[in-house]
RNA sequence: GCGGGCGUGGCGGAACUGGUAGACGCGCUGGAUUUAGGUUCCAGUGACGCAAGUCGUGGGGGUUCAAGUCCCUCCGCCCGCACCA
C-alpha cells in the first residue's frame, strides 16, 4: 500500500471542508457555544512557530468543542497598525497600507496550510477603515461617558520610535519595542481612565478561575493597591506638605520628612539654592541610566527647613530632599521611620538621623530591643508612642487614622500603583482620533456622521517626525461646533487599543453597531484565549478596561472579555555561533564526526544553549518548510505531543521525525487493517477475550483523552491516543472485525482534531462518506472503562513483593489470606508473624512485620 | 530585596484526593526484513548486581503501615516586579 501523502491530501481536504463551509459559523443563538479564540497576529509577513503552537492548541479546542455539538466561534483577524509598517515604508519606500496587505495575504496562505478551522468569514484586518470607523465611535463613547481626557503630564518619550509611551509599554526603562532610554517630556495628551476600575480590575481577579495564578498575580502587583493615609506637616516657612503613608502607626518613630527632587516644593526651594539646583540635577542624571537605581545610594539634601511633628508642636523633624523619594508614588513626599523601613533606615544611617524602635515583638520588651541595619518590619505592639503604646499595629493605625481626621490634618485613602493609560502616538498607521483642536471652542468630537476619519494616502516619509502632522493639508478642517478654521488631533491611538475589543467585535462583523449587543450576549465572554504570556499585563488589562467601558456604554453585559485564559509555552532551539562570535541559523551548520562544523568547510563551530527562538540569535526554523516536507498534522501533532502546553518545547528534527512516523503508522494501520465489515458494524455487546480487552482499550482511549483535551492536557490525550494505536497493533489476529473498526474509528475520531487531514483520509478509507468534521465526538461506555478485575500491589514494609490480581469487589479476609500465602511475602516474612496487615481497598495490602 | 514557579532515567515528560515511580514519545542496544541506507517488525532500556536483592524523584530531617506527593530546613534554576513609602 501506499504511504500517505500528506502534501496533496491535506489541500484536497482543505479545499473540501471549504466547498462546504465546514467552518463558517451561524449566528444560530439557539444552541450551546463556545467561543475559542487565539491572540489575532500582526501581520510581519511570515508565521513564525509561536503561531503554529499557539493556533494548533486553539484548533484542536475549536474542533473538539464543534465534535461535541458545540457552536463554536473561532475567527482570525490582523492586529494590523502598528510601527513596523511604518519603519518599512522609511526604509524602503513602501507604502504601509500595501505592505501590510500583502503582508496579511501572504500570512493568511501560510495559516491555511495549517489547515485551521477558521471562520473566515469574519475575517478583518484593524487596519481596515470598516473596523477603526467603529473604534472612533467607541472612542467619542468613551470620551462622552467620561473615560477618555486630554491631561498634560509627564510622559515617556521613546526618541527611537519618535512617540510616547504608556507605563505598560515601559520595561526597566526603555521603548518595549524599541529598547531606547525612554526619556521625560511634559506633553499634553490623551488617556483612557483606567483607573476608574483599579478596584474593580483588582477585585475580580479573585474570581477568575480559570486564568493562571501568575498572570492574575502579576496583574494584582500592576495594579498594586495600597491602604494608607494621607496627612500634612507644617513646614517652618510657613507653607506644609502632605505625605502618604501606609504605616501611620509609627509616627512616632519619625525622624525626618523628605520629598522626592521632582516635588514642587523642593523645586521652589532650589529656585533659590544653588546647591540644592546640582544636587536635583545629580539625581535625575541617576535616575535615567535605570541600571544604576538598583545600587544607587540614598543620597538628601538638607533643605534647613524643619516639619512640625502633627502630635506635638514642639517637635521638629529635618526636612531632607531625597533621591529615592518618587514623585509619581503617593504625594512625592514622605516621613521617614528608620527603625521599620529599610530605605528610611540607610538614609538615617548615612545621614546620623535618631532610629526609634516604636513596634516591638510580641513578648519583648521595649528597652531590650534594638534596629541594627535591618528594619523590623514585622508585627508587634506599640511602644515609645505615648497614647498608642500597648496597641497592636492594627490598632494603632486605626487611631492615628482617627485622630489625624479628627484635627483635620488628614485622611485615609487608598493609593494605587496603575495609572491612566496613556493612548496618543505620534504616528502615522494607527486609528485616527477622531478629535478637532478648535482656537474657539477648544476641544471638539468629530461628529459621527463624518466618521470614518480615514488616514490620507499621500504621506511622506522621507522627513523625521508625525507624518500627518506634516501632511500639508489633511488636519485643516473645520471646527464641528462652530465651522470657523481649526486642526484635527494628529496624534493616532496607541495600538493596544484596536486589540482591545477585536473579539467583541468577531461576534458580528457586519454589524452596523461597534458591537452588536443581541451577538455579543451570545458570544461574550470567549470561552478560551490562547496566548502568550508577555501580554500578561499590557493588552489582557487593557483589554479587561475597555470591556468594562462597553458595558458601562451597554454594548455588552460582561465585565470580562476572557473566561478562560491560557498562556502558552514558547520555542525554544539550540543556539551556534561562527569563530568570529557570528550567529549561525541552524540550516548553516552540519553535524559529523562528532562534532559541528560549518557546513561545506572545517570551520568549527561553536554550540550554545537552547534559547528561545528569535530572528536576532538566528535559531528559528520556518514553519513552511517543515509543512512543505511533512505536511501540516505532523507539525500540528510535534506542537501537541510531550511537552505540557504551558512550557517551553523544544524544537527537535528527531521530534518532528518521529510524529511523521506516526502519521504514517496510522495510516498504515487503517490502510493494513484486512477485512472490516461495513460502516456502522456494532462490536458484540458481550465481547469477551481479546475482543474484551481492545474493547477496553478503546473506550479508556475515549474517556481518557476526552478528560486530557477538556484539561487542555494536549501532551497527555497524545499519549492516551498512542496507547490506543499501540493496543491496536498488538491486538491478536482473532480480534473481530466489528470490535477492530470500533477501535479504528474511535483512533481516526480522537486524532481528528489534531491531525484532521489525516483523520478525513483514514475515515474515508474506513469506508465513510461522511467527513469527521461533521461526525461526533466519541462517547466511552462506562461499562467498558471500569475495570472487573483489580491488581493489588503486596507490600511488606512498605516494599513491594508481589502484584496479585483479584476480583473487583473481593472482600478484605480474601485478599489478606491470599496475599498471606503468596511465595513472596512468605520468603519476605522469614516465617516471622505479620504485625499488621493493612487492605486499602482496589490498591494495596501492606504487611507489617 | 519582594512575589511566584520549578527540580523525577541519556532527553521531553507521566503518576487522580499520600497507595505498584518512570505511562507515552525521543534516543540508544540487540535481532529480523532489505543489495545498502532509510522504512518496517520483534526484544530490551533508572542504577548496582550472575541472581536473590539493594538503592533510587535536588540535599538533610520529620509525620505515616505507606511520601515524587504532606511538614520543616538547606541548595540550585527559571519568571515577574523592583527605592511603591
Amino acid at each position: 500500500m501506499a504511504r500517505y501523502n500528506a502534501k496533496e491530501s491535506e489541500k484536497d481536504w482543505q479545499a473540501a471542508w471549504d466547498a462546504k463551509n465546514a467552518f463558517v459559523t451561524p449566528n444560530d443563538f439557539s444552541r450551546r457555544k463556545s467561543y475559542i479564540l487565539e491572540m489575532f497576529p500582526y501581520p510581519s509577513g511570515r508565521i513564525h512557530m509561536g503561531h503554529v503552537r499557539n493556533y494548533t492548541m486553539g484548533d484542536v479546542l475549536a474542533r473538539f468543542r464543534r465534535a461535541q455539538g458545540f457552536n463554536v466561534l473561532h475567527p482570525m483577524g490582523w492586529d494590523a497598525f502598528g510601527l513596523p509598517a511604518e519603519n518599512a515604508a522609511r526604509e524602503k519606500g513602501v507604502n504601509p497600507r500595501e505592505w501590510t496587505y500583502a503582508n496579511i495575504a501572504a500570512m493568511r496562505d501560510q495559516l491555511k496550510s495549517m489547515g485551521l478551522a477558521i471562520d473566515w468569514s469574519r475575517e478583518f484586518a484593524t487596519c481596515d477603515p470598516s473596523y477603526y470607523r467603529h473604534q472612533q465611535k467607541l472612542f467619542l463613547d468613551f470620551f462622552r461617558a467620561g473615560l477618555v481626557y486630554r491631561a498634560e503630564a509627564d510622559v515617556n518619550w521613546d526618541p527611537v520610535d519618535g512617540t510616547v509611551l504608556a507605563n505598560e509599554q515601559v520595561i526597566e526603562g526603555r521603548g518595549w519595542r524599541s529598547g531606547a532610554l525612554v526619556e521625560r517630556r511634559k506633553l499634553a495628551q490623551w488617556f483612557f481612565k483606567i483607573t476608574a476600575y483599579s478596584d474593580d480590575l483588582l477585585d475580580a481577579l479573585d474570581h477568575m478561575e480559570r486564568w493562571p495564578e501568575k498572570v492574575r498575580l502579576m496583574q494584582k502587583n500592576w495594579i498594586g493597591r495600597s491602604e494608607g493615609m494621607r496627612f500634612s506637616f507644617d513646614l517652618s516657612n510657613g507653607k506644609s506638605v502632605e505625605v502618604f503613608s501606609t504605616r501611620p502607626d509609627t509616627l512616632f518613630g519619625a525622624s525626618f520628612v523628605a520629598l522626592s527632587p521632582d516635588h514642587p516644593l523642593a523645586e521652589a526651594l532650589a529656585a533659590k539654592d544653588a546647591k540644592l539646583i546640582a544636587f536635583v540635577a545629580e539625581c535625575r542624571r541617576v535616575g535615567t541610566a535605570e541600571e544604576a537605581i538598583e545600587t544607587a545610594e540614598k543620597l538628601g539634601y538638607d533643605t534647613g527647613l524643619t516639619a512640625t511633628h502633627p502630635f506635638d508642636p514642639n517637635w521638629k523633624l529635618p526636612v531632607y530632599v531625597a533621591n529615592f523619594v518618587l514623585m509619581a508614588y503617593g504625594t512625592g513626599a514622605i516621613f521617614g521611620c528608620p527603625a521599620h523601613d529599610q530605605r528610611d533606615l540607610d538614609f538615617a544611617r548615612k545621614y546620623g538621623l535618631p532610629v526609634l524602635p516604636v513596634v516591638v515583638p510580641e513578648g519583648t520588651d521595649a528597652k531590650d530591643f534594638a534596629v541594627g541595619d535591618k528594619a523590623y518590619v514585622g508585627p508587634g505592639r506599640l511602644a515609645n508612642s505615648r497614647f498608642l503604646d500597648g496597641m497592636d499595629v492594627a490598632q494603632a493605625k486605626a487611631d492615628v487614622a482617627k485622630r489625624l481626621e479628627a484635627a483635620g490634618k488628614g485622611t485615609r485613602t487608598v493609593h494605587y500603583r496603575l495609572r491612566d493609560w496613556l493612548v496618543s502616538r505620534q504616528r502615522y498607521w494607527g486609528c485616527p482620533i477622531p478629535m478637532v483642536h478648535c482656537p474657539k471652542c477648544g476641544l471638539v468630537p468629530v461628529k459621527e456622521s463624518d466618521l470614518p476619519i480615514k488616514l490620507p494616502d499621500d504621506v511622506r516619509f522621507d522627513v523625521p517626525g508625525n507624518p500627518l502632522d506634516h501632511h500639508p493639508t489633511w488636519k485643516n478642517v473645520p471646527c464641528p461646533a462652530c465651522n470657523a478654521p481649526a486642526q484635527r488631533d494628529t496624534d493616532t491611538l496607541d495600538t493596544f487599543v484596536d486589540s482591545s475589543w477585536y473579539f467583541a467585535r468577531f461576534c458580528d462583523t457586519k454589524a452596523e453597531a461597534p458591537v452588536s449587543r443581541e451577538a455579543a450576549d451570545y458570544w461574550l465572554a470567549v470561552d478560551q484565549y490562547i496566548g502568550g504570556i508577555e501580554h500578561a499585563i499590557l493588552h489582557l488589562l487593557y483589554a479587561r478596561f475597555f470591556t468594562r467601558g462597553l458595558k458601562k456604554l451597554g454594548y455588552t453585559n460582561v465585565d470580562e472579555p476572557f473566561a478562560g485564559l491560557f498562556t502558552q509555552g514558547m520555542l525554544c532551539l539550540t543556539t551556534f555561533k561562527d569563530k568570529n562570535g557570528q550567529w549561525l541559523e541552524p540550516g548553516e551548520v552540519e553535524m559529523r564526526d562528532g562534532g559541528f562544523f560549518k557546513k561545506g568547510t572545517n570551520e568549527i563551530v561553536t554550540v550554545g544553549p537552547s534559547e528561545k527562538m528569535s530572528k536576532s540569535k538566528k535559531n528559528v526554523i520556518a514553519p513552511e518548510t517543515i509543512i512543505d516536507i511533512y505536511g501540516a498534522d505532523t507539525i500540528r501533532w510535534f506542537m501537541l505531543s510531550d511537552t505540557p502546553p504551558e512550557r517551553d518545547i523544544e524544537w527537535t528534527e528527531d521530534g518532528v521525525e518521529g510524529c511523521w512516523r506516526f502519521v504514517q503508522r496510522i495510516h498504515r494501520l487503517v490502510t493494513e487493517a484486512g477485512a472490516l465489515p461495513p460502516p456502522g458494524a456494532k462490536p458484540n455487546a458481550k465481547s469477551e477475550g481479546a475482543d474484551l480487552g481492545l474493547r477496553r482499550a478503546t473506550h479508556r482511549a475515549i474517556a481518557a483523552a476526552t478528560d486530557d483535551l477538556e484539561a487542555l492536557r494536549f501532551n497527555r490525550a497524545v499519549a492516551r491516543i498512542y496507547e490506543l494505536a499501540n493496543a491496536i497493533s498488538g491486538a491478536e489476529a482473532g480480534v473481530a472485525g466489528a470490535v477492530r473498526r470500533e477501535a479504528l474509528e474511535t483512533l481516526v475520531l480522537l486524532v481528528g482534531p489534531m491531525m484532521p487531514h489525516l483523520a478525513e483520509t483514514c475515515w474515508q478509507l474506513l469506508g465513510h462518506k461522511t467527513m469527521v468534521v461533521e461526525t461526533a465526538w466519541p462517547v466511552a461506555d462506562p461499562e467498558l472503562t471500569a475495570f472487573d478485575t483489580v491488581n493489588y500491589a503486596v507490600q511488606v514494609n512498605g516494599k513491594l513483593r508481589a502484584v496479585k490480581q483479584f476480583p473487583k469487589g473481593a472482600d478484605k479476609e480474601t485478599v489478606e489470606s491470599t496475599v498471606l500465602a503468596l511465595e513472596e511475602v512468605k520468603r519476605a516474612l522469614d516465617g516471622k508473624p505479620p504485625k499488621r496487615v493493612i487492605v486499602v481497598p482496589e490498591r494495596i495490602v501492606n504487611i507489617v512485620a
